[in-house]
DNA sequence: GAAAATGATTTTAATTATTAAATACAAATT
DNA sequence: AATTTGTATTTAATAATTAAAATCATTTTC
């Protein structure tokens, strides 16, 4: 077989639902208009009267379709279940490169991985030559992949990368005018801080969530595609990476805490200069932490 | 027919080179040299073998491989011309876009396309999968893809994109001791300037080129793979709209070279509040021109 | 006879099957 | 014992296949 029926199966059971809800001897609507209410095309439409026919529920003759029986529960087609989206792939395989400590160039073996992350191969394909945009990965000559790594060249890379996009953002957020909703959102992370430190000793693995949505909300106010899409890779590389650094989690998150309530006061009160400078000092703080921690993996 | 036998061709091609460079009775060398010589496997060098046995010019016994006469050109095997790579086929592609104005919301047609440009409709995909990171291209949810665009959104997105990454360059490129490179290569390309604006009636189509030249040279001072990543993207959309849009060239032209002056003029003497200002005032306008020349177009 | 609906055909693209090539392992020769 | 060859297994690129969409032609109905 080639191609999943996986779209005929789901129409055949949404025209089920639509003779269910129907009078025995009623008429079904026009071909066109099931194919529009149902989202695909008549081709398919076709195809599932023709089954309907076939199992008798419907006379079918030229543009007559007359319903015999209404339709239960054994009639319908059983669904393979939907595959993982593309950012569901994404998280999964940033997960096993990071949690794994899979090392930079390790050769990545498509049928093996497709297997382990429930994808057609040639999705995976297309994942990682999209990945390959941002180094990640690597096409061979020879044909296949390599994981060219999460390298602490990479990682250097990455954060100087973050640290341009969120000094921008910053420089952003300072311009907007009072009554924008930025200044409420910050308010409100401010005291999600403090309520965090205060708790600290019983919820310090709240905050790599926390720290995430912080950026997000900083970050929120560039409206730009590739900012964002560049951003979505980095945060999702940091957020794991504050999810298993263990080491000193409490005494790291503590500190990182203090940072970003600095940051934010600054901000709130508008000073510029203040503001940039939190912003450096916690962003090159982090670029450390990230560095020691990917040095204390390959020795570990 | 599954994968071509490319590889194998080449291989086969080399081989008889090998022989050709041979006293005939006399031996060729194991199969794992062989392979390692041609960088290809074992796999190939043994059926590149088993044809030459088959053809009698070599006698194969074991590991016995004599050659019984030397090969002429009959025995080449023809070769299919190489693909193009990657980088080609995203210059292609942009330059069918932008030259061609295919409006946003185009659906593509992987087929034709692979036509078009010569390539594997799967290499095609992996590129278009490469492209949609930077949203110039979405999959649809039905299957296939569409130019999501080149509209004035994303221009406007892509300049904004572009400042922010430049003034960084610049902030970066005033730091640089007095021996850096940057510096000679800078008064360079003031000359280069200066050349063109004396001779700009007849040459004012050159400019194209040495914008390029001159955004590349600014933005070599980071060196960041996401930053590279994206000035590529970056610059091949302006450099062809500079080639294409005609109107005004050479009042145009005139007029960047002045900005561009004034900007280089700005770093030399390593005023950072010149060279920012400078700068902003060439991107501002750089973004308007690309605006501007993108609602001609959609008009005309 | 015009609009709408159906029937048939063509085109497109997702997936499988097939084959080329790489790799791994075992046996044989020097 | 080291090197080389022979065989088996694994991997991935491409062609073939089939589902689905799109297009075109015909028929039906008002």
């Amino acid at each position: 077989m080639a191609r999943t029926d996986d779209r005929f199966r789901s129409a055949y059971n949404k025209l089920l639902d639509i003779c269910t809800n129907m009078e025995v001897g009623g008429q079904l609507p026009a071909e066109v208009v099931l194919a529009e209410r149902m989202e695909v095309s008549r081709t398919i439409v076709r195809s599932a009267l023709h089954k309907l026919d076939a199992e008798n529920l419907i006379l079918w003759e030229g543009r007559r379709k007359t319903l015999v029986k209404r339709p239960d529960k054994r009639h319908r087609l059983s669904q393979s279940e939907s595959l993982p989206t593309g950012e569901e792939l994404e998280r999964r395989f940033l997960e096993w490169i990071l949690h794994f400590d899979v090392p930079a160039g390790t050769s990545l073996n498509i049928a093996q991985l497709s297997r382990q992350f429930g994808v057609p191969a040639h999705s995976l394909q297309a994942f990682l030559s999209g990945l390959s945009r941002f180094g990640l990965v690597e096409r061979r000559a020879k044909g296949g992949w390599i994981l060219s790594g999460f390298t602490a060249e990479f990682a250097v890379e990455l954060s100087d990368f973050r640290l341009v996009l969120e000094m921008n953002a910053v420089r952003h957020l300072l311009s907007l005018p009072e009554d924008h909703q930025i200044w409420g959102k910050l308010k409100e992370i401010r005291k999600e801080h403090e309520d965090l430190r205060r708790d600290l000793k019983d919820r310090y693995h709240d905050f790599s969530t926390l720290d995430e949505k912080f950026h997000t909300t900083i970050n929120s106010v560039v409206k730009n595609r590739f900012v964002l899409e560049a951003q979505k890779l980095i945060s999702l590389i940091f957020h794991y990476h504050y999810m298993w650094d263990k080491r000193d989690e409490q005494e790291r998150n503590a500190a990182a805490i203090e940072e970003h309530l600095d940051w934010i006061d600054a901000m709130l009160a508008q000073d510029r200069a203040r503001s940039e400078e939190a912003a450096l000092n916690h962003l090159r703080r982090s670029k450390e932490t990230l560095l020691a921690s990917l040095k204390n993996h390959k020795l570990g």
